[in-house]
DNA sequence: GTCTATATAAAGATAGAC
DNA sequence: GTCTATCTTTATATAGAC
């Protein structure tokens, strides 16, 4: 095992203000956070990143869209044929990963940034990961899976609810999250009546 | 109409408080923003708020919380007797007011505080909100109403399936927030194979 | 590529006049 | 109560040495 493995520094920032920013959100972190946790001084983001911040925190969100509309396709796929079994790849692929944030991103960190940039991620995150499934809502409700329902709205829904068991409060969690995940993915399929579930009181 | 109707300085800054920190993030927003929107200078925000920034960003989530708690009360309240109508007067109530944001408050905005501070913002959310909505979800469960859930789960779910739709792009508003909500509430209550529900297709 | 040093701007906070 | 003025700290960003 050469010391090849290791990413160069360009690769280790971008990794390292990933996780910052997702962790607390464009304004709260400092370059200096970012080029300190990789041994750097701040300067030497600015060989790498000549845009400073806003292009730094723009190639890490686009970075990180792209990563999860891959993984999210990926684990729709593993899914298997059934919109539940879609639906969880798709619930563990999210639950598997640090919070999106994307309420934070649209709202806070992206309100100062140039309109198009602006845009331009927000359109990816509609193009690789609500439309995708989106798709495949519409797909069980075309072939019958499922009854009439709107692909669109359900879609962000969904994201949300998931997306909220990331804020679940440690001494709430009693059981692991993908199987409370699971647990809401048969809650939107066959409501809170639905009696199948492996659910056993509280 | 006597002119004392106008709020102290001291209520006019909460209130500018609350809009801004809701839309930005603490770090997002200065005391001079804040100042400024009131007609003031930030130095006098110190003679109110000896705390500083901290201080009121901490008076103004408090009031917040507890303003969505007696809401949501009373939200729930209206609603009548019914799951069905509770939950969606806790929609409603929601959805008529700006976004909380809970998740950048508990990740983002409180992770500088002290943890004295932190703990007890977000056990007031946990009592005066989370916990109204668990209640409603448990009675409907052990009246048999629904069937066996696990309303603290679900309540959470519910409150990140409601909140998502502050995010929703406004070019994807096709119809009123507000009847998205109740068409989210019904797919909880029933599943997306309900077929009795007012919606028609895409 | 990365550093040190520095320029510049903005923010929180305080002192003291009015 | 609110202001002006100032202090101190911290951030982004740049220049130039190595």
């Amino acid at each position: 095992m050469s010391d090849e493995d290791r990413p160069d520094a360009r690769t280790r920032a971008l990794d390292a203000a990933e996780g910052l920013f997702a962790a607390k959100g464009f304004d709260s972190v400092t370059l200096r956070d970012i080029s300190s946790s990789i041994g750097l001084t701040h300067a030497a983001l600015y060989y790498h990143f000549p845009g400073g911040k806003e292009e730094l925190f723009a190639l890490v969100m686009e970075r990180n869209i792209r990563r999860h509309g891959a993984g999210l396709s990926a684990a729709i796929d593993e899914g298997g044929p059934s919109l539940r079994g879609k639906l969880r790849g798709a619930a563990s692929w999210f639950i598997s990963q640090p919070p999106m944030n994307l309420n934070r991103m649209a709202q806070s960190d992206l309100a100062a940034f140039e309109p198009a940039v602006a845009r331009r991620l927000m359109d990816l995150v509609y193009e690789l990961i609500l439309r995708r499934i989106q798709i495949v809502l519409a797909a069980a409700r075309d072939s019958g899976e499922v009854g009439p329902c709107d692909p669109g709205l359900l879609a962000g829904g969904l994201l949300g609810l998931i997306e909220s068991l990331h804020s679940v409060p440690v001494h709430i969690v009693k059981r692991d999250l993908c199987a409370m995940g699971f647990e809401l993915i048969d809650v939107v399929l066959k409501g809170i009546d639905y009696k199948e579930t492996g659910y056993a009181g509280s």
